[in-house]
RNA sequence: GGGCCCGUAGCUUAGCCAGGUAAAGCGCCCGGCUGAUAACCGGGAGAUCCCGGGUUCAAAUCCCGGCGGGCCCA
């Protein structure tokens, strides 16, 4: 199998047929695909191919429609991804490690990494898939003209008003240094345990009362600024004995009773009870009032008790301890009440001064610094820990901390209802998906672009030193270079990436010096911008206008999030409406005990040792058949050899139909199936009737994204119609040596099915099909395409669908199997005739007449009778199957002749073993001698002389002495020892 | 905490929307075929249809509640 997939590799390049493909067609107009680029970072995997392969199988779906297919490839090539393994390559653990190499030179090793992936996934996970999109003119996110649009996009977005600055609580990865977008958290979500502690925070003017509040973030106490109730709840004041001492304590009234349990306390009164509300100012003393002095200063206004609607009581006490810089909620309240917002935290998770005695300390310590601390002091009630879903960086898998820190957005947030309404036209495959999406839309946030990095698109905003409020957005290099006074002498594609972008120097009428803002822009706007950027949209205007909006594009369903949602918001906030007209949202793949594939785990299956292994048409063939594309898949690749019998199976099909009609010098282009179809047989209009009634459900699933149903179809029709079906039933018919005018229909049929299963084929297996294509059908009509790739489908003929018929025939491989099984129970093998079977059928019996020769001759039965009602059914002479709706009656007695026959053929199948093994050619005559004392043998052979001799192409029969040059072997039949010779006759 | 998908033979899946004797492929066992041999064909065994309730004459299927796996939202 890898041997004729690389011949047939060889044989596209060697006469450019992917290039015939991609620039033909176009009779129906085009299909526009849009790829989404692979990340140029790892190994392609199991998973990637199935998603490549899907994108595979629609483009070649349509291309054999008539459609010309615009499929250009396109690589993800910046961001964190590549960041971090040439952080590793080199050895560096923070950012500043990588000041001290030089933002240049990491710059060029990130893009050298690129160039690196960049060959695999062409090579493996493209070319050997056999995937045809066009990689010499693929998009690259590095490359200047991509960046352009990138640029362009923010410039448009800043002229709209939608491109801000902000002072914003964010989540950062302090590993990687950076804040990070809502979808890119979406992506981190993994359970961790955390620290869960109840803390008192002792309100002012009262010696032993308390606040009590709950947090998972020790840490975040440091810039605690207030504690939140709601004003709507009831709050008891509870008085407690604790060591000895009493104490009060605040907490929601319905929550008294489970936490006093869990803090051990079984002693304990409530005082009173009183809104929310009624708590609203009262103060409270800092817990690190003197540890960290920024408090004192701020005293008067922070550390009270404000309201908020926020605070629930699922978790913790119902006050809610707030740290303005460190929680998004928190933030609002902060802004509504005024209170300070202290962020001591730096973008490393390192305390700053802010931060007094914490300073220097890395957040994870602080919270368990926090713990001891307040241990000691008697302000701890409860310490535990929590298992919780907690957001880790998508990329290096850090915890997350959320921290308030100026950066620039995209404001998403206006857009919802536009972004649901467009979202609307678009067509969603599976539509029950949608859901997910518009609830993520309907949510959406305004988007976090800024990245404290390197290797990535520079924000393109310049700010004025002298005077900060001034902003200058640029949108293309030559704009760039109007302001600019110098520009480093580099190509642009470096031009466009730090540090160089940074080395340039702009100066306006209105401000002598600008300075860039130093960030990159999130990765995921740089795909995001594929729909235009992919083409240089921007001075492609005309090839733009023509694709936009695709007609397609597909992902796995993480990209919901992903690059669904940024195609999407990027081209409606730009262009006013979805940039795709349908979606394929596919599945995940797991292993085969259900768990996701990680390298930390080692289960990953990576694509190239499938393709090694198991050849990429079986792969792709098992891909397809397993699952529907959406539905989460278990992959064991043990199972691909199930595919690979299949395939098989065609091959052997073909094998079968070339061998007999070369021997018959079949022409097709002369033996037409329209002239000789009348002359065919029942059988023969079978298998039509099959071929074009799945044809149909191939195109109408095709239609549906229902891949899976399609590729099952396929199979079915080379597996049950073609190879267990249809050849078996004209075995005879084709064996015959007589040139009979049935014989050539058959052929004809046959060649005429097995064509369009190849083409039908080439959609999900394009490798083999292709050499059968050239081994088969190139060779009986010479005229025919080049290639199988670029013929067309067949259209569906609904003159030869003949449900009824395919019904009957349904009927007539039931009975014949429970022919099989009778045959099994009274231990007469197939090869021996019977006399008689009696199939008892409800309705009319000529119906099932139509049949009775077929069923005559595959079941070995010498007669078969069809009746209404079963009466001659002896038991001393029948054995009956009872099956579905009708009754099958086999004779088991058995007299001479045809003891003869079965006999007879015992000795025939014997002397095919033996031209099969000294290699005759299925047309070459022979002599046979036979030798045996059985005389049992000899009459059969006398009364049967004529029927082996034509069976086994033989000119004479000879019993007796056995002539010398004859190949000779000993055989048993029945207990009967007999000696076979058989010589070639010249 | 909320939502979605999945749970059927040793394995992989169909059936579920529209209730009526549980189906197929692989594997296993038995047998056949040997002029498709890189094969091919038939048969058999094998299922508390995840569990528990409900609706119904009748539930794998519809409803409710659990359990397990996966995903999403918060």
């Amino acid at each position: 199998m890898k041997k004729i997939e690389e011949l047939v590799r060889r044989f596209w390049v060697e006469n450019s047929i992917e290039h015939k493909w991609r620039s033909g067609g176009g009779d129906k107009g085009l299909f526009a695909f849009l790829e989404g680029p692979p990340t140029t970072n790892g190994f392609p995997h199991v998973g990637h191919i199935r998603g490549r392969t899907y994108k595979d199988v629609v483009l070649r779906y349509r291309r054999l429609q008539g459609y010309r297919v615009w499929a250009r490839a396109g690589w993800d090539e910046q961001g964190l991804p590549v960041e971090i393994e040439v952080e590793k390559k080199l050895n560096l653990r923070t950012k500043k490690d990588i000041e001290k190499v030089g933002y240049d030179k990491f710059s060029l090793e990130c893009n050298s990494l690129v160039d690196y992936y960049l060959e695999k996934w062409r090579e493996i996970g493209t070319r050997r898939l056999g995937l045809w999109l066009d990689l010499e003119n693929a998009y690259e996110t590095r490359r200047a003209y991509y960046i352009e649009h990138v640029w362009a996009f923010l410039k448009n977005a800043w002229e709209k008003g939608l491109l801000f600055e902000d002072y914003r609580v964010l989540p950062f990865c302090p590993r990687c240094e950076t804040a990070l977008s809502d979808a890119e958290v979406d992506q981190g979500y993994e359970d961790r345990e955390d620290p869960s502690i109840f803390v008192k925070f002792p309100v002012e003017g009262s010696e032993n009362t308390y606040l009590v509040i709950w947090t998972t973030t020790p840490w975040t106490l440091i810039d605690n600024e207030a504690v939140a109730v709601n004003p709507n709840f009831d709050y008891a004041l509870v008085k407690v004995v604790i060591n000895g001492k009493v104490e009060y304590l605040w907490l929601a009234e319905k929550l008294v009773a489970q936490l006093m349990e869990k803090f051990g306390i079984k002693n304990y009164e409530i005082v009173k009870v009183v809104k929310g509300s009624e708590l609203a100012g009262i103060r409270y003393r800092h817990i690190y009032m003197d540890k960290v002095p920024i408090h004192s200063q701020h005293d008067k206004d922070a550390h009270y008790v404000v309201l908020a609607d926020f605070v629930t009581l699922e978790e913790g006490t119902g006050l809610v301890h707030i740290a303005p810089a460190h929680g998004p909620e928190d933030f609002e309240v902060a802004k509504k009440y005024g209170l300070p917002v202290t962020n001591s935290v730096e973008i490393n998770g390192v305390f700053n001064e802010l931060g007094g005695a914490f300073r220097g300390k890395y957040w994870l310590d602080v919270s368990q610094e926090v713990i001891r601390d307040l241990r000691e002091r008697g302000l701890l009630l409860y310490a535990g820990t929590i298992i919780h879903a907690y957001p880790h960086c998508w990329r290096c898998g850090t915890p997350l901390i959320y921290r308030a820190d100026r950066q620039w957005f995209i404001r998403v947030s206006e857009y919802r209802g536009k972004l649901l309404e467009e979202l609307k036209k678009v067509k969603i495959y599976p539509e029950f998906l949608r859901d997910r999406f518009d609830n993520w839309v309907a949510n959406a946030r305004d988007w976090t672009i800024s990245r404290s990095r390197v290797w990535g698109t520079p924000l393109p905003i310049w700010r004025c030193k002298d005077d900060p409020s001034k902003i200058l957005v640029i949108g293309s290099l030559e704009e760039l270079r109007k302001y600019a006074k110098f520009v480093p002498n580099v190509p642009d594609d470096m031009l466009v990436h730090r540090p160089w972008i940074d080395m340039v120097k702009i100066e306006t009428e209105d401000c002598k010096e600008w300075v860039r803002e130093p960030f990159v822009v999130d990765v995921w706007m740089d795909s995001g911008v594929a729909w235009i950027a992919g083409v240089d949209g921007l001075r492609n205007r005309e090839l733009f206008n023509e694709l936009y909006p695709y007609d397609w594009v597909t992902e796995a369903i993480d990209q919901t999030r992903g690059w669904f949602y940024s195609l999407l918001v990027t081209s409606v906030l730009w262009m006013g409406r979805a940039p795709y007209k349908s979606i394929l949202i596919s599945g995940h793949v797991v292993d085969k005990y259900g768990q996701k594939m990680s390298k930390s785990k080692g289960n990953v299956i990576w694509a190239e040792d499938l393709f090694n292994k198991w050849g990429v048409d079986p792969t792709r063939l098992y891909l397809l058949t397993k699952s529907a594309p959406w539905d989460t898949m278990s992959v064991d690749p043990d199972e691909i050899s199930e595919a690979r019998s299949v395939l098989s199976i065609l091959w052997n099909v073909v094998k079968f139909a070339s061998t007999y009609m070369e021997l018959d010098r079949f022409d097709p282009r002369v033996h037409r199936l329209e002239d000789l179809i009348g002359k065919g047989f029942i059988e023969d209009r079978w298998i039509l009737s099959r071929f074009y009634s799945r044809l149909r459900r191939f195109i109408n699933y095709m239609e549906n994204m229902e891949l899976h149903m399609a590729a099952r179809e396929w199979v079915n029709l080379v597996v049950e119609d073609l190879s267990h079906g249809y050849i078996r039933l004209i075995r005879r018919r084709v064996w015959s040596e007589e040139s009979s005018e049935d014989k050539y229909a058959a052929y004809s049929v046959l060649y005429h099915v097995i064509k369009g299963a190849l083409i039908m084929g080439s959609i999900l297996t394009p490798h083999i099909t292709e050499y059968l294509w050239q081994a088969f059908v190139r060779r009986f009509e010479n005229n025919e395409a080049v290639s199988v790739h670029l013929t067309s489908l067949p259209k569906v003929d609904e003159r030869y669908i003949d449900e009824e018929l395919e019904r009957l025939f349904d009927t007539l491989f039931a009975i014949f199997s429970d022919i099989a099984e009778l045959r099994n129970k009274i231990r007469v093998k197939l090869r021996w005739p019977l006399a008689k079977a009696i199939v008892r059928v409800s309705g009319d019996v000529d119906r099932f007449n139509r049949v009775k020769a077929l069923l005559e001759y595959l079941a070995n039965v010498k007669e078969v009778v069809f009746v209404n009602e079963l009466k001659d059914c002896d038991e001393n002479e029948y054995v009956r199957a009872q099956g579905r709706d009708y009754e099958v009656c086999l004779s088991k007695v058995m007299d001479k002749r045809l003891y003869y026959e079965a006999l007879a053929r015992e000795v025939i199948r014997r002397i095919q073993t033996m031209r099969a093994k000294a290699n005759l050619r299925v047309d070459e005559r022979i002599r046979v001698y036979i030798n045996t004392k059985s005389e049992e043998l000899i009459n059969a052979i006398n009364e049967f002389r004529s029927y082996i001799a034509s069976e086994v192409r033989a000119t004479e029969i000879t019993v007796g002495q056995i002539g010398t040059n004859a190949f000779v072997m000993d055989w048993e039949i029945e207990d009967f020892r007999v000696q076979i010779g058989i010589e070639r006759v010249t």
